[in-house]
Parts: C-alpha cells; sequence; structure tokens
DNA sequence: TCTGGGGTCCTAGGACCC
DNA sequence: TCTGGGGTCCTAGGACCC
C-alpha cells in the first residue's frame, strides 16, 4: 500500500478548505516534497524549485512539510493495516507491506476484495487516498500499487505478470535504478518483462545478489519476506547541508561540519546511541564527494569528545582554494549507549562528567527549544569571527537565567554558547 | 530533473590468521 | 626462506530507495 501525494494529502484532510486545491509541501526547503494531484494536474513534479511551481501554477497553497503530523497519520494507517493481518512492515512513511496470505478464510472473500476493504477504511478514518498492489511478491505488489494513482487497487495474479511487465521500462522496477538499466539496455534490455525473462547465467556473470532477487520476484517467486518487527534503531545517522554559493573559506566550512557533527550527536542521544564511527566528508562544486572515516577510541555521541577527532579528519580532507558546496557527518557504528564498555584508561570521572553536561544541554533543549545551548564552534563563521576578535561581547548566560523563562527571543537573548 | 536530505545493503580487495 | 590452501574481518565505494 501506497499512500496518494502522502504529505500535501494529510494537508487537506486537516485543512478541509484545502479540498480540491493545488496544494505543496515543502516550503522550508524551497523544493517540492510532495504535491496534491490538483498540483500535478498542473505540471508540479516532486523536486521542482519553488519559483518554476509559481510559474506553472499561481494559485498554489505553498505548505512548510509538517513531519510530526505527517507521522500521525502514518502510525494510524498502520495501526489500520494491523487489523487486517499482523504481518505489516512498515516500509516508509507512506507505505507498507502486508501479507494477506491465508486470511481470505477469515474475511469470506478474495484477495481483492480484502484489499478493497483496507483501502476504504483508509480513506475513510483518515481521509487520504492510498493506492495498492496485490501479487505474489513485494515487487510485484509494488509494481501494481504504481500501476494505477491515486486510489487504485490493482491485482496481479500470477497468469498476469506479462501483462504488467510488458509495458514496464525496466528503470521503473523497484531495485533497477538509472545505471543498472543503462547497463542493461546494452544488452537489449529495456522492459521488465524481458529483464524477467533473461537467463539465470546472464544475471549471475554481469549482476550481483539483489538483481538475482528482484529477477525471481518478478517472476512471482517470492525472495523478501514481510518483516514485520518495527524498524528499531538505526545503522547510521547522518547529518549534511548544503550550502550556496559554495565556499572557500575554512573557518566557514569547519562551523558547516560542526554544526552537522552536533545535530547527529542530539539525534544519536535521543535514540541513546553512541557511534563507534565518525565519517567526515566534504562536496566539491562538481558534485564529488570527498572524506575520511575515522575509528573512535570509544564509542560516544558527545560533541565535546569528537572536536578533536573532526578536527583531525577536517584538516586531513580539506584542501584550500577549493570551494565547498555540502559537509557531512555520519554517525556509524551504533549501539546502545547502555552497553558502551570503557577501557582501562579511559578517565571515567571525565567521562561522567561530560555526560552530566550533556544531559542538562539535552534538558535545556527539550525546555526552551533546539540549539538553545550549543557550541561555539558551530557558529557561524562570522559570528565566529566576531567571537575570536571581541571574546568579552560574547554573550553567555548562565542557565539560571532561563528559568521559568521561556521566550529568549523576546528577551533579547541570543543563543547560550557554551564551550565544553 | 544540473542535483535536498536521510537512509540501507552489497561487493571487491587488502590485512591478517592458522 | 618459500610455499599451499582455507578462512575472517574490515573498509571504500557503488547502487538504490524514500
Amino acid at each position: 500500500m501506497d499512500a496518494d501525494a502522502f504529505f500535501a494529502s494529510c494537508e487537506q484532510a486537516i485543512h478541509p478548505e484545502l479540498r480540491g486545491k493545488p496544494v505543496v509541501t515543502g516550503r522550508e526547503r524551497g523544493i517540492v516534497a510532495a504535491a496534491s494531484y490538483e498540483a500535478k494536474a498542473r505540471g508540479v513534479k516532486r523536486g521542482m524549485g519553488l519559483f518554476d511551481v509559481k510559474k506553472a501554477c499561481p494559485d498554489v497553497i505553498l505548505l512548510p512539510s509538517d513531519y510530526e503530523t505527517y507521522s500521525l497519520f502514518s502510525v494510524r494507517m498502520f495501526e489500520i493495516l494491523r487489523r487486517f493481518s499482523p504481518d505489516v512492515e512498515e516500509y516508509s512513511i507512506d507505505e507498507a507491506f502486508v501479507d494477506l496470505t491465508g486470511l481470505r478464510r477469515s474475511f469470506h472473500g478474495s484477495y481483492a476484495m480484502i484489499a478493497g476493504k483496507i483501502q476504504e477504511t483508509v480513506e475513510n478514518e483518515l481521509g487520504i487516498s492510498v493506492s495498492i498492489g496485490v501479487s505474489l511478491s513485494k515487487v510485484l505488489a509494488k509494481t501494481g500499487s504504481k500501476h494505477k494513482k491515486p486510489h487504485g487497487l490493482t491485482m496481479i495474479p500470477g497468469r498476469d505478470i506479462h501483462v504488467y511487465l510488458e509495458k514496464l521500462p525496466v528503470e521503473e522496477v523497484w531495485g533497477i535504478g538509472a545505471n543498472t538499466s543503462a547497463f542493461l539496455r546494452k544488452f537489449g534490455i529495456t522492459t521488465a518483462l524481458e529483464f524477467a525473462r533473461k537467463d539465470e547465467g546472464f544475471i549471475k556473470k554481469h549482476l550481483s545478489k539483489p538483481y538475482r532477487e528482484v529477477r525471481l520476484e518478478l517472476n512471482g517467486i517470492s525472495v523478501y519476506p514481510v518483516v514485520p518487527e518495527s524498524k528499531s534503531g538505526y545503522q547510521s545517522i547522518s547529518k549534511t547541508k548544503t550550502f550556496t554559493p559554495a565556499s572557500t573559506d575554512k573557518t566557514f566550512v569547519f562551523a558547516q561540519l560542526s554544526k552537522n557533527m552536533e545535530n547527529a550527536c542530539i539525534k544519536a542521544r535521543r535514540h541513546r546511541l553512541a557511534a563507534a564511527r565518525l565519517l567526515i566528508f566534504l562536496r566539491k562544486k562538481d558534485f564529488r564527494d570527498i572524506g575520511i572515516e575515522l575509528r573512535l577510541n570509544r564509542p560516544t555521541a558527545y560533541p565535546a569528545e569528537l572536536f578533536e577527532p573532526l578536527r583531525e579528519g577536517f584538516n586531513q580532507v580539506y584542501q584550500s582554494g577549493i570551494p565547498y558546496r555540502l559537509t557531512g557527518v555520519v554517525l556509524a557504528g551504533l549501539m546502545p549507549e547502555s552497553r558502551v564498555q570503557f577501557s582501562l584508561f579511559d578517565d571515567t570521572a571525565r567521562i561522567e562528567k561530560t555526560a552530566r553536561i550533556y544531559d542538562t544541554v539535552d534538558k535545556l533543549s527539550a525546555r526552551f527549544g533546539k540549539h538553545t545551548v550549543r557550541h561555539a564552534s558551530s557558529l557561524p563563521a562570522k559570528l565566529q569571527a566576531q567571537h575570536e576578535g571581541q571574546r568579552g561581547d560574547v554573550p553567555v548566560r548562565r542557565a539560571g537565567l532561563f528559568r521559568g523563562e521561556n521566550n529568549r527571543q523576546r528577551l533579547g537573548l541570543p543563543m547560550l554558547h557554551v564551550k565544553v
């Protein structure tokens, strides 16, 4: 099941006055995250710049994406699915796989009927429309769900598989992207059916495991199970930020990187995770990335412990005179914070102190808003120059001053810069 | 789609071990 | 000192997805 224009549909469900109108979300990023079908009808596409959107559709309603609300819709959508089957895989915020095998008996009807009922229930209870594909494997079900949108319900029984794959360009198959389809085209494979019918030997010789699996799935042989466990934890947490124009200013670029690292750490701490590896990368103007991976002595999610490696790694990667347009940080090798082992040589007293500081920082942020407290090295380059030039002018206030006050804007207070 | 941000998994090849 | 044969772990980089 795949929700139709999910973010835009949620907005229309909450704000009835938006129904029937061209609605676009993504205002905060300057590009279209989701477009309602009314907007799509006028040529608005995902990823489009807002300037072009207004040109194509002057009466468009532009909204910032409100992820918290969409997540609530998402949760309720999955809850509805679980009424039909316990085997529900939450694939993304607006998509799920449901294993219906064996349920015809209890629902007294065909799979098509069950799917129709699911669709009806979601649409009635949540006010958003969804499209559903039903078939023998996840890849085929996914193909079906995209076949007709919005409000589509596509059954692909085994005997009809070829009908759907015949006209389907190979690059539209789930798991086959631009690179692989370009390669396949060289061998005369342009449709999903041609790929599915190609002999196993060819795939084995030229491609990797995922493509052998996709081929089987296209032939109606299920190899990807529906995984009902809710996704727990992360393999990695990353933060990246593009800045335009690209910059050659080392202090500025490092400040960006530092900010990314801080933000990634906030997210890691929120999930009680610690990282054993830190990846740093810079993107040049030509979109090529260069980076470095660092192993940490001990898994951590405390910026204070990461600045040194961050600085070191940055210095190894950074080349002066080259304009960079993005910095990125990845926290990898994540493990539950509770499982972190100290080594014999760790200064445990100091680590506990650090932990207490960040505990406080996180509490302050929870109470007074994100980034109430942040590291001085993450300040924008301009502020930082000021900071270095006139140290005394940088407003540092003790946390106590904030007690009982939750509007630092009104107080005219700048951010509290705590240097750790 | 001249390109935003956040993820996952797979593979080749090097280092190292018995 | 050189050699055969078998295996594991790790990382860089690619490809793909929403």
